[in-house]
DNA sequence: ACCTTAACGCAATTTTTTAGCGTTAGCGGG
DNA sequence: CCCGCTAACGCTAAAAAATTGCGTTAAGGT
């Protein structure tokens, strides 16, 4: 993550535009093992040491960049129920998160020590769960707890992304929200 | 994970062990971010470009090490009924995970593409929490069942720790296991 | 003991990363 | 609106790391 920018506007902001931009092509073209700095250079038009001063190394761009495209742009879909609105988010999640593009994402994130990435990262998908809940006290409905939430339905759907040991199908998603919010 | 070496005794696997105890000896006094190939081969006596034709990379090399690391010695210590069994296995892992030294094998260990290292360490938590099954099955207790365990237990755990969002603290630990046991 | 070849060391080459230095341009104050 | 300050960039050189070719060594089988 760059550190909060001293420079908000003009050329600083356009060129992290640009190679924010650049990256995500990138990540949908070639693998992300063999993306290089000088090769984000390039095709973005600046020099591999504007790269390297503003961000660091390579691990923390994807990092940065990874955060920034999980950041909500909107809420999720209201369904009319607190236990399909939980389906329908968590299902759209582990859709996400499990393609390669997404468990890249992931893994970046989780690597980057500095910026608090992963913190950020949590906290998405935490307001997430919170706009649900909020959702289902206004409709009178009685609630879940959010961290239990993030224990019982998240943390099993992301352990079996990274370890590669099980496909978060729907099915199982739903399976997971339904002995969630079971008695 | 080096490809199934062909070549079992001798030097090959006197310079295997040689890296091997080499990296495990530099995790411990400098972070995992400041270890470089050149750095291990000299202190283990061998030519970066050995480690390189057998591991590929780092982060190969780094993730076969923690696998490993990981490789079970002993079965967890019988303390005569299930739920302080899967209790003091739980602890003493999340204990090992969460140090500096351990999560930076866990995100090795999920981010090594090739050698499916992840599958091998999610073999190897399987196998112990198997092994305390089969032991309550001998007691006559009622058992647990595996994959529910992985879901409720141990993920939220590693999610916790990867994402640094909360210490798995023993009491948490032992809150997830008495929420899994209980009816 | 001999043969085959996997695995290594060495050295040259390429690529990536770091660092110094002058220049450009964002932003605030007069 | 113009000016000064300096964060941020480009350029270039140097250092470090990764890749590759080739000769040598030593496992493992016959």
């Amino acid at each position: 993550m760059p550190r909060e920018m001293l420079r908000q506007g003009g050329r600083s902001a356009r060129i992290q535009a640009e190679v924010h931009s650049t990256v995500q092509e990138l990540l949908k073209s070639v693998d992300r093992s063999e993306i290089t700095v000088p090769m984000i250079a390039e095709k973005a038009g600046v020099t591999p040491s504007t790269i390297y001063r503003r961000w660091g190394d390579l691990s923390e761009l994807l990092a940065d960049v990874a955060v920034s495209r999980m950041r909500p742009i909107a809420d999720p879909e209201d369904t009319g129920a607190m236990a399909s609105d939980l389906e329908a988010f968590i299902v759209q999640y582990a859709e996400e998160m499990s393609s390669r593009v997404g468990r890249a994402m992931l893994l970046d994130i989780v690597g980057s020590l500095a910026g608090g990435a992963a913190a950020q990262c949590c906290q998405y998908t935490y307001h997430h769960l919170e706009t649900l809940r909020e959702r289902a006290l206004a409709r009178g409905e009685v609630p879940f707890d959010l961290d239990e939430a993030v224990d019982r339905v998240v943390a099993p759907i992301v352990y079996h992304i990274l370890f590669g040991d099980r496909d978060p199908s729907p099915d199982y998603c739903r399976s997971l929200v339904g002995k969630f919010l079971a008695p």
